[in-house]
DNA sequence: GGCGGTTTAAAACACTTGTTTGAATTCTGC
DNA sequence: GCAGAATTCAAACAAGTGTTTTAAACCGCC
């Protein structure tokens, strides 16, 4: 209770925004749990839509800018050389899993960011993409330097199925309790496990695509 | 307008449910798109969640079973020996990409499903964790055969991030659209892009969980 | 025909939503 | 102290929610 009514709120709606979605959470769910008025949402934000921004762009932009930042210092190491793929997707990743992995909110943030990412309100998506503008910018430059024989498109699509590893990596076990008990409580595990499954994904033999469709190889099922 | 209420009012409801998501998605919306009145729906599924529930399960029990029978396939034509990883992801992530591929309705329900996967009311997690228990426990078996190596919470870490790289396939261009215009309109090309991908991260070599006393002596590659 | 069960229709139900209002209260600088 | 701004508060607002109710329309069938 110690701190301001508008960072209250704050920290209540993300971590009731994660429980329970962008629409189910309400005004008063929020206002209830950081112990504030109703009126008080709206004085501080305008409006429940601004307040979701609010919550989404406090962290995002910081963690865009970790993820630039480190980037950076990878780059600078090579001095003009590419990178090693490895590099740019602990780049990438590791700055998010390290993030999911602290308890102090960041949590809580990437959860929501990743159950976010697949399932956007509309202005949700278009706010999203104006924040990722940059970092993917940079992420693709520092890809196709690295690996200049994947085609681009290829690459697109493998970044997207790594977003989705992390995703579902960071929801953790309350997804996971459908597949059996697992322990999501060590995050170095966690991450060492990601990074070695988003390598291995990312370096795969690139699938033969040919522009018609061809026949897929299945077997069929005897009965 | 042709089908029933009972028919119409399921395939409205999936498709709103998709866009919208599960609490945006509103009765009226649905009894709108279905050219039906608004008490059709209590008169037919009793309440909204049993809609849902209807929607669900309309399509995931089927999926199941195809994947069940894929197995079936490959296990009978292996008689008793283990499965080629290749041969377990393909009857599982195979079938499920093959669905999606279906513009006849399967394609809006898998994006239904992968989006509510991360996302799920306590309601359709119940439920979701029912409907997968069967294949689940087929395809674990499966897996620890063909890859006695891997420890099971290895494996079925890998296994979740595998339906993540899946649900982010089938959402498809709609969140891509942050990373930059790409091409989802080939199925068979995103069938061998996220299968290719889905292996790499699979036979990936096994972490090294450092955090753990008890070291795995036998740390080589996955398969 | 007309009857019984099934389906649809319109209206109202009780309730929750985000937002606004206008008066109290607290805080700030002097 | 105290004016003036900033913040909190309780109450009400209009609009929308899922559900229920009641009557009307439809249907197959003897």
């Amino acid at each position: 209770m110690e701190p301001d009514t508008r960072s209250r709120i704050l920290d209540a709606a993300e971590k009731l925004l994660v429980q329970h979605g962008l629409d189910a959470t309400t005004l008063r769910m929020i206002t209830a749990e950081a112990q504030a008025n109703l009126a008080a949402v709206n004085y501080h934000f305008g409006s429940k839509e601004a307040l979701i921004e609010a919550v989404f762009r406090r962290r995002l932009t910081w963690l865009n800018e970790q993820r630039i930042a480190a980037l950076d210092a990878f780059e600078a190491e090579a001095k003009g050389a590419p990178l090693k793929p490895r590099q740019i997707v602990e780049a990438f990743f590791g700055v998010a899993i390290r993030m999911a992995a602290d308890r102090n909110g960041g949590q809580t943030f990437m959860r929501l960011l990743g159950r976010t990412y697949t399932e956007p309100t509309d202005f949700v998506r278009t706010f999203l993409a104006e924040e990722y503008a940059e970092v993917i910018a940079r992420f693709k430059a520092a890809f196709f330097k690295a690996l200049p024989d994947v085609p681009q498109e290829e690459f697109l699509w493998r970044f997207h199925f790594m977003m989705g590893a992390l995703s579902y990596a960071i929801s953790g076990a309350d997804a996971l309790r459908i597949l059996g008990p697992v322990d999501d409580s060590d995050p170095d595990a966690l991450y060492a496990r990601l990074m070695s499954f988003l390598i291995g994904g990312l370096r795969a033999p690139l699938p033969e695509i040919s522009s018609k469709p061809v026949r897929k190889p299945r077997a069929k099922r005897a009965a």
